[in-house]
DNA sequence: AGCTTATATAAACTGATACTTATTAAGACT
DNA sequence: AGTCTTAATAAGTATCAGTTTATATAAGCT
């Protein structure tokens, strides 16, 4: 089981995801990465750390260089559970649909069982 | 521009996540959502205000009771940035397959330009 | 061997986050 | 009006996350 909360905290940071946006580019070397920041070089390696851990990056060797590069795993977990809210949410609009269908049908018409004001928030 | 610090720090919260996943369920009041956590009902509050200002859920008022329901504004900015990390998933890999289809074809000969090893780490 | 480059690790500081308890506000019920 | 229910807010606290400086390790260079 992936570590959700790993891989979603380490998505938290702009930072991280700056990181990440360069790395989509193709792989990249520590002092590249850091390069673009006014972070220094051991803040950097830390939140590199974050994301390997979260599964959201590779390391590789490469004589003293360890450039990193897109994983795979991390993105796969989220994507699993960010479907399970697609699909919750979907639903939930297919419901509202027909209950406003309802609504149409008997329109006029007082709702029966209303003992107070169920007011619809502005927002869909 | 849709705050993705405050989406992706929403769902780093396991409690939140859980409350989400009982949002796609249905809609559902803060007595409800609390009731399966040994939290108290401001926390769960907190959380609500939280997941609202990250574009996660919405509020309707109906009597004392303020529901919440999923929504999608801060699902679909989501979606949007992890497109990016995807396809830059998919195109270092085409990268790598086009590495690795060179190396099939010159397999045996020494590689020129090496001076040290450039061992490939275990992961994929 | 000694110097440099590339990166990791440790300790300390600081600001943000997740809770708690206490209090408040507003609608519903009698 | 008075009370119960539902929820929000405020203030306080404790733990965690992002950073920095300082130091360590390991490979490459001369």
């Amino acid at each position: 089981m992936p570590d959700l909360n790993a891989a979603f905290s380490a998505l938290a940071d702009p930072t991280r995801r700056a990181i990440l946006a360069r790395l989509a580019r193709g792989e990249a070397t520590v002092m590249e990465l850091a390069e673009p920041f006014k972070m220094t070089q051991p803040a950097i390696s830390q939140h590199l750390k974050l994301l390997e851990m979260a599964g959201l990056i590779d390391r590789r060797v490469e004589g003293t260089k360890r450039p990193r590069r897109l994983a795979k795993d991390g993105l796969e977990s989220i994507d699993q559970w960010l479907a399970m809210l697609r699909t919750g949410l979907e639903k939930n609009y297919d419901r509202l649909d027909r209950v406003l269908a309802a609504m149409e049908r008997k329109q006029g018409k007082q709702c029966k069982g209303k003992k107070h004001n169920e007011q619809v928030d502005a927002k869909d």
